[in-house]
DNA sequence: ATATAAAGTTTGATTATTCAAAATACCTGT
DNA sequence: ACAGGTATTTTGAATAATCAAACTTTATAT
């Protein structure tokens, strides 16, 4: 059986993974993501790599196996359904279950899963838009447009939040960015690095392209 | 913060310790109930000791300290809340909760512990009959009688299950043993080892001696 | 009182995970 | 082509928890 170690690391290349141009996480990826000096990433990815779950290519990087990758979507899954359990079951906020879940995901059985999932319809997404693995493993990836690429004055609507850091969702939660709001951009200056919005509910306001791109709409 | 594998010494060390004469629990019964060889038990306790969780007298035993004690009833608390939740809010049945309970104590944080006690709206006992300690750590623990030295021909209440083994559980569940319900001891025959009960449905059943102890009533 | 058994302790090793710091490889710009 | 810089890997050491097996105490039984 994997540790919870080797979830957290098998997890975290997965969503590196997905917006790496060449498939390849490098260990400084790797060592970031998980808080560790690259060293430590270094001999884990190795361990790994005993274990079938990645390829690791010393000086490339490491690539998730297809059971990689099955654990991977299998965490995935554990962890947005336990986070929109405790936001609709035990009505936390949905800023502060990322760490909760991030603990919940290692200690949580297969058949409290998939009650939790039957509790809860099915649902797929999570509070922050994030789609929900299926049980087989399934995952709707469309992809999105964030405020940093989408159309100007067109009525849109927030999908989901990609950053779960809880100052970002706060600051989120604060200026009605939750999933699900609609809202207009009205203009993009790059030189301002500025996005000014519209929400339906009145307000306008201006955020930069960093925390733009971090919203996605759809 | 003491590690998962400490929090499971002190509560096993606390539960050894109720029904110990001299309040002393030897390494023998740690390392029985923990499942780990003597030696084990040994280095633990010490380290244990160092941490001022427990008093270790060589070759006497170990006995928790106010510090101790006061995790242990914290873990009892979150060990029995978790189980009522499992049963009440997610429908698992109470014969297969042991184990997962055992697991999640360590992983959820207080806030969710609190969350989930306002939810179930403060309870006393949990699925087993066991009391649920308070959040100050109060445990009511009035002391009952068991099948084999409660009064015979009169009608009494199953109270509480002590032996959460799936096994015996399963066995309780079957012969419809389960807390609140109600019975008469009809006769004690101590060569046949054997205590006749009946049921208030009816049903007429004969336990031994070992398995009526473990079924307290009120 | 002494041999034996039972319980407890010590010692030496192992596994998983981590870090600090030294060593190595790979670029990149001139 | 080479000097520097950056990323990566290696090495050596630490911590937490465990086991097997040798050893020591303490109690028991004749």
């Amino acid at each position: 059986m994997a540790t919870s170690t080797v979830e957290d690391y098998i997890k975290q290349i997965y969503l590196e993974q997905i917006d790496s141009i060449d498939g390849f996480v490098t260990m400084g990826r790797v060592a970031i993501s998980l808080g560790v000096v690259p060293g430590t990433a270094t001999t884990m990815v190795k361990s790994l790599a005993d274990s079938e779950l990645v390829n690791y290519e010393p000086r490339v990087g490491v690539r998730l196996t297809e059971a990689g990758e099955e654990l991977a979507i299998q965490m995935l899954r554990r962890h947005r359904l336990i986070e929109l359990f405790l936001v609709e079951t035990l009505g936390l906020d949905w800023s502060e279950i990322h760490e909760e879940a991030e603990k919940l995901e290692h200690a949580i059985s297969d058949r409290v899963l998939e009650q939790m999932d039957t509790l809860l319809g099915h649902p797929k997404v999570d509070p922050h838009g994030d789609p929900i693995p299926s049980e087989s493993g399934n995952l709707s990836n469309e992809l999105l447009m964030n405020l940093g690429n989408c159309i100007l004055n067109q009525p849109l609507n927030i999908a989901r939040i990609t950053d779960q850091s809880s100052e970002f969702l706060q600051f989120v939660n604060k200026s009605g960015l939750m999933p699900g709001v609609e809202l207009t951009v009205l203009k993009r200056e790059s030189a301002a690095d500025a996005i000014t919005l519209h929400l339906s509910n009145g307000m306008s306001l201006v955020v930069g392209t960093l925390a733009g791109e971090k919203i996605l709409v759809e």
